[in-house]
DNA sequence: TGAATAAATGAAAAAGGCTTGCATATAGAT
DNA sequence: ATCTATATGCAAGCCTTTTTCATTTATTCA
């Protein structure tokens, strides 16, 4: 899954300056680690890799911002631990995660169900803005035969 | 929603039993309590509910276990606290929740996508035991006025 | 009924993820 | 270059969840 970093990175600018945020050196270092990501990574992941380029703290306020300015999305893997995952323009930011339960490998999927059903739900208890978690979990191939 | 205490409870024992695990007060309780909640709960709540009657501790530990047993399940509504509700065999302990990303509020929701679509991932990447986690979120009527 | 024994509990402490406060540093505007 | 709002680092703290260990309790079996 080939994300278009550069592609992040203007966008990003533009995104940033309509909302009084600034580029940062630890943001953009961010935004280039996700970009090349695979998977959704957690916080710590990302501070260890940016390697005192800087502090835990700067990681989290970062993640939260880009959370909120939809740049990034958080996934939740069932273990007390957020992760996050840079929203590509090509799949709308929008794809789930197989993780086995076992060794916590994770696949990505791009399918998903209708989108009625979510507008279906939506509508029948007045919801607006409904988006939808999605994830599955199961024990991969390798860890059913050990 | 309503749940079929009584059953629970005959069933729980028979499985603790199989499994070397005992019934104790504090468990009688808990599910007890859960089989009254229309949402899934956290601890901290149930510890409150249970006021006095047992340790935080073995609420914790005994979520663990009844969640290892399948008699409980786990649920993520985003904000870095685990909820869980009795399994009731009504729905195969089945269903997902629908949540006010501002006021929190919860509805439960019974509708859900084909299964075909779990099995043909499960398939698809050699997984076993597949199943899912799916959560919408969303804005309810009351907060889209205010 | 009364040991025996394996599992559960409570209490305290700690681990882990995440947030906050505050002084300092820095990006972006003029 | 200067100014101002925003971002950062560091330390401290909060909250959820886990661990340790001594004690208690449920269940088994004589």
């Amino acid at each position: 899954m080939a994300h278009s970093h550069q592609h992040d990175l203007i966008d990003l600018r533009a995104k940033l300056r309509g909302k009084d945020h600034r580029i940062t050196k630890p943001r953009e270092e961010m935004l280039e680690l996700l970009g090349k990501e695979e998977h959704p990574v957690t916080a710590k992941t990302i501070h260890e890799k940016l390697s005192g380029s800087c502090d835990l703290v700067t990681v989290y306020r970062s993640l939260k911002m880009l959370e909120a300015m939809d740049l990034v999305k958080r996934f939740d893997f069932g273990d007390n631990t957020a992760r996050f995952e840079l929203i590509c323009p090509d799949d709308n930011g929008h794809h789930h995660h197989l993780i086995c339960k076992e060794c916590r490998t994770v696949v990505e999927i791009d399918e998903c169900f209708d989108s009625n059903l979510e507008s279906r739900i939506a509508k029948k208890h007045g919801f607006a803005e409904v988006t939808h978690q999605l994830g599955f979990f199961g024990i991969c191939s390798s860890c059913q035969t050990t």
